[in-house]
DNA sequence: GCGGAATTTTCGCCTAGATTCGATCCGACA
DNA sequence: TGTCGGATCGAATCTAGGCGAAAATTCCGC
């Protein structure tokens, strides 16, 4: 069983602009219809989890014929693997960016953009990354497997974020860091169970108040 | 379809103990029986989600042939709903009689022992917790529907602990009750996608350190 | 031991879902 | 207008899994 992407036939010359771009930004006609199909996989493997997924389903949200779905992947599986990796760089590549426009702020600061960009792109960005978040912990082993690399490389991320605000005082000495990251993500990760995507402004709101409790917690001064 | 549980045929005189007891103790012999194919459900659902379970899966873990299932439940989903009911009920539960055992103590460790107790039926007590605080935001709507009230029952419970901490002033005025909740038991409940079961003692410590960032925050004094 | 009830197995039915594949449809291009 | 190849359809195949029911087996009180 395959799990590659599939080979794309001819395409364009070689000056082209590479097919799928990082950025995700379809390109060629048909890759629009591929990127339908993943967008709609995505947004059902978020609702109702992977094996409780059919292709039909997929393929009507994609408004097209289940069997065409095998002109673009070679398996189910094989579409899952792309939307898990779709939804980690996403994320990833956001909070990066988000924070590299920041400049020069303090750490506090950069962590709260990490968190309130976590959260958009949890919230309100792509179902990609709620379907990872959301789908990976139930997936077997061989599936997870692959992803695992990227995941332990977010996580890194995020600790060293953690790391120097603690080296420059900003965070307390006697924290821990990875069980920090872990109780910080948690909380952010598990809004995908919850939050009802009716009202997009909240995400910045929620992302504040999520900052004021890590920080400051709860306890009178 | 029907869900309900199937009726079990004669069974002791009237003055039995009431087969299943609200505690989960197997009784009657057959009791054990379903009792045994219920818990292999629940690690199964925990571990792979709901639909990625087979029945035969299920029998195979608990040393039965898939066919003998139908003699304790009238359907698949039958097991899942009883699955999710002693869940929630069990951590309930177990909360409440902590709580109730502690006596007459601060909020603060009111709180703590809640996050203590919480945290330990999730990773240590039982699948069933685990399995339904995981799979439960997957579950076709029908399914959600049924046991909606007893979480809310759950949640606010919570809510009235951190309202009482508030209202004795060992919670800031300006906290938000309901965010509040909401962040604490998401970090809590996704303990479950990382938290390897090979070292019961950490739970404990786990659940001081929650209680720790909760309460005092990670900034600087 | 016996008889009937409780349990469990055996054996498949039957549907749904993944995958396959040849037939078609359509737009670009000569 | 005819041809070509990419894109899609639709029917067929194959298999796994939920479900059921009769047959086989175990239990137990008398």
């Amino acid at each position: 069983m395959p799990i590659r992407r599939k080979i794309r036939k001819s395409s364009a010359s070689e000056d082209d602009i590479g097919a799928t771009a990082t950025n995700g930004t379809p390109v060629s006609k048909s890759e629009k219809s591929r990127d339908t199909i993943l967008e709609a996989a995505a947004k059902l493997f978020r609702q109702q989890g992977y094996s409780a997924t059919t292709l039909r389903q997929i393929a009507g949200m994609a408004k097209i014929k289940a069997g065409s779905i095998y002109y673009y992947f070679d398996s189910k599986e094989a579409i899952l693997d792309e939307v898990l990796d779709r939804g980690l760089h996403g994320i990833f590549e956001a909070v990066k960016a988000a924070l590299k426009r920041a400049g020069d702020v303090s750490h506090r600061r950069r962590i709260g953009l990490a968190i309130e960009t976590h959260l958009a792109g949890l919230l309100e960005a792509s179902d990609f990354t709620s379907a990872n978040i959301r789908i990976y912990g139930q997936l077997p082993e061989h599936l997870k497997k692959r992803h695992r690399p990227l995941r332990r490389a977010y996580a890194k991320y995020w600790d060293r974020l953690f790391l120097d605000a603690r080296r420059a005082g900003e965070i307390r000495a006697d924290i821990e860091i990875v069980p920090l990251r872990i109780f910080v993500l948690g909380s952010l990760n598990w809004t995908v169970e919850w939050f009802s995507f009716s009202r997009k402004e909240d995400v910045r709101k929620l992302a504040r108040r999520t900052e004021l409790l890590i920080f400051d917690g709860v306890a009178r001064r």
